[in-house]
DNA sequence: TGCAGATAATTTTGTTTCGAAACTAGTTGG
DNA sequence: CCAACTAGTTTCGAAACAAAATTATCTGCA
């Protein structure tokens, strides 16, 4: 019972977000993608990373995009590696707009919980996040911290002064210490590896 | 910096949940119509209440009504007591349909988590969503348990024996036992009292 | 090398949702 | 009996959305 209860809450407190969304500004999917593209590490930031995380498919994904940078909020620019990708960069229009991010008021909530409260709740969202994803064969992006590809490696070599270097395993590429915390298309959860092989990148929506 | 990392989990759950909505049968907005007239009591089953619940328009909530109705999972029926108010009630196909709502996923998420846990999660979530409702001036809607107007009369004179009667002290009605845990739009937050006299039912959205 | 198949992004199409505003009809209080 | 209010509906235009087709690029393999 107080799981029904519980859950309904937790949908209720996401509808209210959600309808706090249409601002006049920005629309709710909007919003979402200016958070994602400056949340995205340099890999993540593409159409399609920003449908992964919408759950959204990629031409849904495009038109919202289109959309913020007709106004001015994103802009585009071609990878150097791949013809095929465009990297999604907020301009500093962007960047002030997510000031006023309407969700900022949910984030106020959560800061006037207590610190054990807040924790508790963290840990919570995380594992339904985890069966949610599962459940739906739906992969979660997430950061280096939690991911099973972020190696460090010691360099330096007397171990007390060495610093250590953050490397992401699947790529075998360098991390920017400031990178560590921003989200990744290949982000893979610890502690649930699947066995599917190589990541299957183009998930057929139900 | 934990309290947005939180918050920004609550939203991908939410918008996990809300992707999970588009299942073919209903949409997101249909299945919450009907999960509310499922949990809503007598007082409460109207097309206004349930714009409030979803914060949203009347308007929108006509169609999302409209729809459903076309298709069988909900009737309707005039109020004997004011002719401008419907009562929308669940068809046997909609109670049925309910069974497969793919926010039973969610459902099954929370019962995993073990029972403190979420315990904290609920009570969490029942401050955020106080501090979210204010923020907006936004009215929640709850069951009797937590609201100012309900009142129980001891009645039957041998107190071990006596049967307690609820009452709604704001309509001062009786309120059947078998309602008391339903969502009410009188519903009145205890220990927040506002002062801004009779319930303001028209709130002018933004 | 060349070609088949996969992938990234976009475009297109039709449906659905949504908010806003106008509107109808019933109610309440003076 | 009339003005103000309230419940619900309708209409409209702007989006969000999924689905499918399209283009350009990349990758692996023969």
């Amino acid at each position: 019972m107080s799981a029904r209860e519980t859950a309904e809450l937790l949908l209720q407190v996401g509808r209210l977000v959600q309808a706090e969304g249409y601002d006049g500004e920005l629309s709710p999917a909007q919003w979402m993608a200016l958070r994602f593209f400056a949340r995205a590490n340099p890999f993540s930031r593409t159409p399609s990373a920003f449908a992964e995380f919408q759950a959204t498919t990629r031409g849904t994904a495009t038109q919202t995009i289109k959309a913020l940078e007709a106004r001015g909020y994103l802009v585009r620019q071609p990878f150097k590696t791949d013809g095929r990708s465009v990297s999604l960069r907020l301009t500093s229009k962007g960047k002030k707009t997510l000031a006023r991010d309407p969700f900022e008021v949910l984030v106020r909530a959560m800061d006037s919980l207590d610190a054990t409260e807040r924790t508790a709740m963290r840990r919570a969202l995380h594992q339904v996040l985890s069966i949610l994803a599962t459940s739906d064969a739906r992969r979660q992006i997430g950061g280096c911290q939690d991911c099973t590809h972020f190696g460090r490696e010691m360099s330096g070599n007397p171990p007390s002064t060495g610093t250590s270097a953050a490397e992401c395993l699947l790529l075998g590429v360098p991390i920017q210490p400031e990178d560590v915390g921003l989200l990744c298309v290949h982000f893979q959860p610890m502690n649930e590896h699947r066995e599917d092989g190589p990541t299957p990148l183009n998930p057929s929506r139900r």
